[in-house]
Order: C-alpha cells, then sequence, then structure tokens
DNA sequence: TAAATTTTTTAGACAAGACTAAAAATATTT
DNA sequence: AAATATTTTTAGTCTTGTCTAAAAAATTTA
C-alpha cells in the first residue's frame, strides 16, 4: 500500500528524472514539493525500503521499475480526470490543476479504466500532456518551440510548457486553445517577439510567451 | 477546513443522530466508526472547538447547525459520486460504496455542483437514500417496509435498509432491484416469510430479507 | 441507597510526516 | 590541496490521529 505523500514523492522523482534512470537530488525534490531538504531524505528511505526507489546516501534517487510504474499510474489517474472535468464537466484547463492532484490518489483500477473508456481512451490531457497507459508507457507527443518553426509554415498548438495559472489566463484572455492552427508571420530581431496569425487573425507575442508555446507540424 | 478525519465523524454523528437534535454516545460513534471511545472523545473535542458539535462531558454529542450542513454537504458528495460510478462508469450499486468513500472527501463545492448537474440533479443515490442539496436538505422518501404492505397490493422498491455487501449480492442474485414493481402475495405465518410477485415471477423471501426491504406504494 | 457495572474521560505512548538546527559529506574556489 | 561553500543527512521536536490502561462519572442492580 503506498501513501498518499508516497505518491507526490514518486510523482516529483519522476518529474524529476523523466526517464526514471537519471538519480535526482534531495535538493531539487525539496524545491518541487515545496518541502524541505530533510523532510525529503526521511521519505526517500521509506520508498527505497518499500522498493520504490533506489538509494545510496549523498547520491541521489531514481525509481525502480515498481516506483516508475506507481508513478505513472499517478500521472495516469490525474490527467484523465483532468480531461473528465473538462470535456465533461465545462470546467477550463486552466481551474482543473488543484482537483485532479487531489483525485489522482483515488484508489481502484477499476475505476481508473471504467473511466477511460467512459473519456474514450483520451491520449492527451487538457495541457496536451500525453497519459500513460495501464503498463505506463506513452508515446510523447512530437512537438516543437514555435521558435523552430519557419517563417511561413504552419503547426497546431499541441503543448504548453509553462502551465501556471497566469500563462494559461493569458491564453485564454487571447483566445488560444490547444488544437488551433498556428501560421508564423515573423520574428522581430529586436525582443524576439513573434507575429502569428490564427483564427483570421493576427497577433503579436512576446519571447517569455513563444517560449511557452509548442506545435506539431 | 474540516480534515478527512473530522468529515467522517460529522457523518457518523448525522448518521446516528438522524436530525441531528438527538445527543450522540462516544461508544455509538465509536462503533460506528471502528475506533475506540477514548479516539472519540478527542475528536468530539476538536469539533467542539471548531463549532462543528455542541459537547457536554458525560452527556454526548450533537451536531450544530454548521456541523450539520458539512455532513450534509459529505453525505451529498457520497451519493453523487455513487450515481456517477453506477450511472455513467458501468459500476454495480454494489461497489461502490468503498470508492464514494473515497471521493466523498474531495474539495471543490464547484465539482460538486457540476456533477450534479452532469447527472441531471438525481434525487436518490442506487440504494434509493436521498441526496441533500446544496444546502442539506431532502425530502425523505416516503417508504413503508413491505411488511406494513397489505396482501394484495403493489409497490415499487425503493429503498433498502441493509446496504451489506452479502444482502446486495443476495438481491443481485435474486433479480431483485430498485425501481421493481412488487406484489405482495401472501404471508407464511409460522415463519413470517413473504411470497411477492415481481417481473412476471413469484418468489419467497425470507423474514430477514423482508425486513429490509421498503416500498413506495 | 449502596454496590456493582458500564460508559466516558484522562494520561501517557506511538506512528506518520513534517520541521529546525547542527553535523557530515561532497563540490567548488582559490 | 587546503579553504570555503553547498548539499545532504542526522538528531531531536511537533502535530494529527490513533491506541491502551487507569481514573472518574453515570447508570443499573440488588
Amino acid at each position: 500500500m503506498i501513501t498518499l505523500s508516497e505518491e507526490n514523492y514518486l510523482k516529483a522523482i519522476y518529474h524529476l528524472g523523466k526517464q526514471g534512470t537519471v538519480a535526482v537530488s534531495t535538493n531539487a525534490i525539496a524545491e518541487k514539493i515545496q518541502s524541505k531538504a530533510s523532510s525529503v531524505t526521511d521519505m526517500i528511505k521509506k520508498l527505497a525500503d518499500k522498493n520504490l526507489a533506489n538509494y545510496i546516501k549523498y547520491q541521489g534517487v531514481s525509481l525502480t521499475k515498481k516506483g516508475r510504474l506507481a508513478a505513472a499510474l499517478v500521472i495516469r489517474k490525474h490527467r484523465l480526470w483532468e480531461v473528465f472535468l473538462v470535456n465533461k464537466l465545462d470546467f477550463s484547463w486552466d481551474e482543473v490543476h488543484e482537483i485532479a492532484e487531489q483525485l489522482e490518489h483515488i484508489k481502484s483500477l477499476k475505476l481508473v479504466n471504467q473511466l477511460d473508456a467512459f473519456l474514450e481512451y483520451p491520449t492527451h490531457d487538457p495541457h496536451g500532456d500525453p497519459i500513460p497507459d495501464k503498463d505506463g508507457n506513452y508515446s510523447p507527443i512530437k512537438s516543437v518551440n514555435i521558435f523552430e518553426v519557419e517563417i511561413g509554415k504552419v503547426g497546431v498548438l499541441s503543448f504548453v510548457k509553462n502551465a501556471t495559472d497566469a500563462f494559461l489566463k493569458y491564453l485564454n484572455k487571447n483566445k488560444l486553445a490547444l488544437g488551433d492552427t498556428i501560421k508564423v508571420i515573423e520574428q522581430e530581431p529586436f525582443d524576439s517577439s513573434l507575429t502569428i496569425e490564427t483564427n483570421n487573425r493576427k497577433l503579436v507575442i512576446s519571447k517569455e510567451v513563444a517560449q511557452n508555446l509548442y506545435l506539431t507540424l
């Protein structure tokens, strides 16, 4: 049995270590999870005892196969619930994260799988992140940052890197949404801002915004 | 902010005190919640500190207005999630309780209300229990025990008192479900068993079963 | 109503998870 | 490579929610 706290640590380590093979530092986890390094050390030991993590003192942590699967399952639940909230309960994508943080800890394999079926097996959540399957595998989205798109070319907005409240609100205000077709018109050398065209209108976006937009070509 | 544990105690006190006015004993709560009397005393004090319960040493507890509303909201969430699980995710009514016990603690007013709308404002959960509204009010179901139904009369199965796994399985096996129209054919004086007719077939039910079936006339 | 029984509360302990402050190990400078 | 700085761990404390054992209050019985 994995506790709620343990699940949160697994998730953090998974996200920091991406492939799950790289060792992650205590401080990085502490920052991610908004706690202190000493608390992290304590928890890492528990995860190692339960065979969920590989841990060598002063050398950082990585997840075991078992730990990686457990983390992927939590992420799977999180993203499926986000799809549910947006597609079925009319939430907007900038208000679902907190609620999904709670729902991701509900324990019932059958529930996850029935929910998956009910949502018709979505492959990505409302932010464009891929949803792991039952075995923790997923095909990562093949998107490139908008700066790497040639002038004049077209792509579909499929992923946003920064999912902070402020950024999502900015997108809403400017009527930019996942799935929008975007054409890169020009780049201003002075401040790296971009002019793009979408939905028959032109829009100038700053460097800060552009850095967070990813398109599939 | 009300903790998960506090919510469980509120629910127990609410159910034991029904109208919320009667004082409930420490032991009764301990039994309901599968804990010890000393733990209950501790928690009751916290609830009283938070103005959720009225507590006088050695005299039992009752809920305050605030406590009763909080309890009703937890019950509202529990029952709405049960409807969701049965109606949308194809669970059968005897497997939803445990999952709803977890889901009832998810915190988001908007979530509850959107879920309510998505389910088209159900008034009863899959076991026939009424679902409180936002203000904690509900019109209790007007049903009578099947023993009180006259021989030859017809009613609709609308509520089952005992919601244990074993009993729900019995009902499934005998193809008895909420909403079924039932006619009381005869009563056997020796063992108080009843012969009933439903879906064009006759069925003999024992006293133990009959005590748990409630019909609306 | 006094004695016995039951219920409730108190006192003290424990596990989980988090924290602070100090010590130990590792990394970086000079 | 020694000195300094940073990171990580340890030691000890705190809170929440639980428990056992003992004390106190209420209730039942004789």
